[in-house]
DNA sequence: TAGGTTGACGATAAGAAATATCCACGATAT
DNA sequence: ATATCGTGGATATTTCTTATCGTCAACCTA
């Protein structure tokens, strides 16, 4: 029952993308300034989130990274599932088959109920992760945030944003 | 994104008391043997089941361990909560008060939304946790588990199983 | 136009921290 | 006196975090 930190800085690091505009980018070392963490442990996040598709990379000196997609198409779940792994919450041991009573295999052919329960649970789970779009996100924050933190944010997002080329036919 | 194992064993080791009757107990070291583990790994969980009051204790050579309520009311969100502590997955780090904009603490007395909406989605998992009884679980494994593995299930409780003592006023 | 320099991402490995596992001792009731 | 549960601590394993090196594309200089 434990979402590992770097979840919370790959949600923020792709709440900011998202408010970049024309297909800008940012480099990793300005994520990592904006959040007060060290480069080299986000840009893991960061690559994870890209092997995932969720972020774009751009190498080069006027490269970094941008959403791969829109915002209302990326949800909570796909990107614990980037740095988490896709592996369920609840891996089933399959304990039962160590009783001392040395039942046959074929007994156990059956899949273990307790662990249906709680892949049924974690289906729940993962289907609400799923509702909570990272647009939704960044559209509560513009409208309920301390103005003066949006402010510093948009202006942070414009200040280390690195315009599309123009002719880049990628 | 990750469940201890000692909650596999916590609920295997629930559903076995389950199968007692009229107050049996039996001690931690029979599961420990039903399902091949460690019994100072086992002792451990069932301890904080026991802590947790889905457990009663007793003491002394004829004790061990039983259920301390119907297991209609035992959920798995119980059991999971007393493993793995009550706190929840995603722990917000406030990490958006590290920006170097240094904005006033005044300007964060807003719950940060992504935190918001984390646990909006950990609401889900655990109302799907609880929705999910270990009366449930064990109906639907004497009904659909392999007769050879029920049979042997019960003989094994039978077994160990030690007979709530009539005099006992607790 | 060609080549070096710069600044970005990507991958691997080492250190630190947290967790899981296990053991020894003390308390309690039979 | 024995068999059980309860508590604290020591060890091993895994995970998290960080640092170092390699790769790629744009820019500057001849």
């Amino acid at each position: 029952m434990k979402l590992s930190e770097g979840v919370e800085a790959a949600i923020h690091s792709a709440a900011m993308l998202a408010g970049l505009e024309g297909g800008a980018t940012m480099p990793g070392s300005a994520l990592a300034e904006a959040f007060g963490l060290s480069p080299s442990y986000l840009l893991k996040h960061l690559q994870a989130l890209t092997a995932a598709r969720i972020l774009e990379s751009v190498p080069g000196p006027t490269g970094g990274y941008r959403l791969a997609r829109v915002p209302e198409k990326i949800s909570m779940l796909d990107i614990v599932l980037a740095v988490e792994g896709p592996r369920p919450a609840f891996r089933c041991g399959e304990i039962r088959r160590n009783s001392p009573a040395r039942i046959d295999a074929s007994a156990y052919v059956q899949p273990c109920g307790i662990n249906a329960a709680m892949l049924r649970a974690e289906r729940a789970y993962r289907a609400a992760l799923a509702a909570e779009k990272l647009s939704s996100i960044v559209a509560e924050f513009m409208a309920d945030a301390d103005p003066r933190v949006v402010k510093a944010s948009c202006a942070f997002a414009a200040q280390h944003a690195r315009p599309q080329k123009a002719a880049s036919k990628q």
